[in-house]
DNA sequence: TTATTTAAGATAGTAATACTATTATTTAAA
DNA sequence: TTTAAATAATAGTATTACTATCTTAAATAA
């Protein structure tokens, strides 16, 4: 028997379930092909259908429009960390080695997982260094807080913000020093990448460099 | 006399200078409030036009499209604050302070500064922290990098890394816990104001929640 | 003063984007 | 076997992101 993650999603977010059809899983796919190739603002309905062999109502009966697909394919990641940080982390009883898990998985670069047929979580993880933030820096962030659009990266800041807390029950920023992590881990990937002045892993370009960083931030800053 | 805060961009940013004319100084001035209020996305040349009573082909003389017009003014915000920072830590010599006041100066909402007649600068802030990452999470960072489009938030970050060394001239990553005070300081008040449960001040509202955070956060992991 | 450059206003037009709508065809379920 | 549902094919619209041209007004130089 062949094991298949399913990771369950909002249905606020699509019109029609893609991991229901073949159509479906292949929006997703080639979604994350060509926003991980060309970048968000260059991706289109058009486009997208044509990458398929589909046409572009075709898209429009899976998705509304293109940011509540990049919201999807973001929330799916998000659910797909939150398995792995549960599955990594299990029967690890010491903190502190879980805290050093997750500053890992959310820093390294990602292998794709062959459990999960359509999705390329590889790059994913690329277009949540690049992308990731497009998803929540909008004008609508308030309507799409409402209805739950960002509820998976909300459970993994609490879930590491517990972390946190086990660390040093007294300390005091748990959720701000889980946002930070997450949202560092991926901003400073991508400066080491593009402007590489802004960190201080330019020479070495290795993400290694940025786990140690985040290490020290973190455990500094969390000890009494 | 009446000083006037004149602070030099890019002239690669520009196809006229807009400080140069009174059509140029409404682009500027409507730029900032149309973006604050309605968002980049929703922000075309068609409606500032409008807004300004001028027409699309005159903007379109200032500036080649809307990506560079926002680099512009996020330029001339981060050279701006690059005043005040000089500004405000000259003649201190313990660089603990000089750096208290940076992290200061970056997470406190800002007040309009009456010498800059056409600039709105706690709009502009508020600009930075909802739009500020946009200018350079494009597919052609590379190409903008290389015609030195950021170099004002680099500079920046330089002189926020020298006072990190002061401190500390044995800390290892001055530039990439500079872009991070920097990055957290906008995002955490973007999360406080819009996804609460992403920090811990929900409550208060409070930007001096926020430095208090990240004071501890950065002098706990300089000190050696 | 007149001639000349320059900026700005007015208007038109185009390709691409972000959709909506309609109809025909295929596939799957009752 | 009938019916319903999904998909493909095609068309069409409003808006966006530009480019081009022509005229007028203002500044400046000869």
């Amino acid at each position: 028997m062949k094991l298949e993650l399913q990771i369950k999603m909002n249905p606020s977010l699509f019109l029609r379930d893609p991991e229901q059809s073949e159509l479906g899983k292949n929006i997703i796919k080639h979604s994350i092909q060509l926003i991980h190739d060309n970048g968000f603002e260059a991706f289109t309905f058009k486009k997208l259908a044509e990458s398929i062999g589909s046409t572009e109502a075709g898209v429009y009966r899976y998705f509304e429009n293109k940011h509540k697909l990049l919201v999807y394919i973001i929330s799916w990641y998000w659910g797909w960390i939150q398995f792995q940080l549960n599955y990594q982390t299990n029967n690890i009883s010491d903190p502190v080695i879980k805290l050093k898990k997750v500053i890992t998985l959310l820093s390294k670069n990602v292998e794709d997982d062959i459990t999960t047929g359509h999705v390329d979580e590889a790059q994913l993880h690329q277009i949540l260094i690049s992308e990731g933030s497009k998803a929540y820096l909008t004008n609508h962030v308030g309507k799409d807080n409402n209805q739950q659009f960002f509820q998976p990266y909300k459970d993994l800041c609490n879930a590491v913000g517990e972390i946190i807390l086990e660390c040093n029950p007294k300390y005091k920023y748990p959720h701000s020093l889980s946002s930070t992590i997450i949202e560092i881990a991926h901003l400073q990937n991508f400066f080491m990448n593009h402007l590489p002045s802004l960190t201080d892993f330019s020479k070495s370009k290795d993400e290694s460099e940025i786990i140690k960083y985040l290490e020290e931030l973190v455990f500094n800053t969390i000890r009494d």
